[in-house]
DNA sequence: AATATATTTTAGCCTTGACTAAATTATGGT
DNA sequence: ACCATAATTTAGTCAAGGCTAAAATATATT
């Protein structure tokens, strides 16, 4: 039996609010890959904590007690993310399992160390922002997926919104990495994919899937929408 | 209930084979601060699992399988240890408990990269020797307790047989670290206690008690028993 | 050797988070 | 409004590791 956390459920909760607005019984079974039964197990649990509302039938939110548990939960994980690739040198798509255990350990203090011995990282290695000590965590990029950008546009890399393994091994073999500038060539029309110019002048052309899953700042106005 | 995991029954009845010679239930229950029937059912949990090998009434002694885990163990423990106060900067009392938590984080490739990344340190904060990657960890020093030096000797400090915070809040107080060195001076006889000199010549008188859990190399020959 | 004391084990129960199966409540199509 | 389907909750279990109280075994003293 491979355990969730309480702050695991809570990290949960916070995403799928961002995401999509209001938490289902089901999102949080998808999302954590459990039964329905736990997810409503361990919803009372925290409803007697403090840490959220939960009406049955009707799905849950956040209390503020709870929110602040889980952007430090989040916080936590996206700093000891930083220090694995950067200190121990894992790949990007190798860390995300281990992170999930660290972020349990230590308090406040320690996350703070860390954070100070990581230089105050705003980002972690696929682009996530960073709450800070606080609970910040508006980030001030305006980025969009490389889907919606158009031919002649110079983009940056500056995030993924699928950070799985098979995803993160997918751009690996494609040798695209965070801060990669590619220029928009050609969009092909009926399945969406195009064709991307590499700082070598080569090309390549990437599916409509996997450019959902790039979040780019445009680095000119040429193509804005 | 703060729970305690296999590994740290395995780490526990390591250190006590080393100093003790032989397990006994009570010996665990002291260590762990637990109850015996829960040590018993631990035994029963680990003796299933072929880390123990377990007679009723008699006591316990490790398997090969499962010195290796406890080894292992031992290994990430100090390796997080060094980490917490060369990197954190967190002082040596107050690192084992997380160290405690961090242990049970990560594989072997993890605990390799930590060790790269700190240097492959051979010993921790509070002067332990640290086990290699293959279960290796025979301590080359040949250190001996401060109470057994004599008047004369120049002695420097390596390790500490207690690591528990009282005790090294009590040598913080006093602006004792590893590395120190001291030398011998009158030596109080009723109740064996030692007045040592500094480096800046100023005198202090330690307790048999202190003195005895204070790990130091000799540096000269003088007092050699 | 017999009893007193100390140690260890057994028996039975608690807690957390998980699971399956069955019952309940919502929702969408007609 | 009614029925089919989907989502959620309830009820009942399980596995780890912990605990207390009582029974069993060892050890020590006379």
């Amino acid at each position: 039996m491979q355990t969730i956390s309480r702050e695991d459920y809570l990290k949960a909760i916070l995403k799928i609010e961002e995401e999509a607005g209001s938490v289902s019984n089901q999102s949080l079974v998808e999302k954590l890959s459990t039964r329905p039964a736990s997810v409503t197990n361990m919803l009372h649990t925290l409803a007697n904590a403090g840490w959220v509302e939960h009406e049955a039938y009707k799905g849950v939110r956040l209390t503020s007690a709870g929110k602040e548990i889980a952007l430090s939960t989040l916080r936590k994980h996206r700093l000891w993310e930083v220090f694995l690739v950067e200190k121990l040198k894992f790949s990007w798509d190798a860390v995300h399992q281990w992170a999930e255990d660290l972020e349990h350990v230590g308090d406040e203090e320690l996350t703070n160390r860390l954070d100070a011995f990581l230089g105050h990282p705003a980002f972690d290695p696929h682009g996530d922002p960073i709450p800070t000590a606080h609970g910040n965590w508006t980030d001030g990029r305006n980025l969009i997926p490389a889907s919606n950008a158009l031919m002649g546009d110079r983009i940056q890399l500056k995030g993924v919104v699928d950070s799985g393994e098979a995803f993160l091994q997918h751009l690996d073999r494609l040798k695209i990495e965070l801060g990669l500038i590619l220029v928009v060539g050609k969009c092909l029309d009926f399945d969406e994919s195009k064709t991307l110019i590499w700082p070598d002048g080569s090309e390549e052309s990437l599916s409509k899937q996997t450019l959902q899953n790039m979040l780019v700042e445009q680095l000119n106005n040429k193509g804005k929408e």
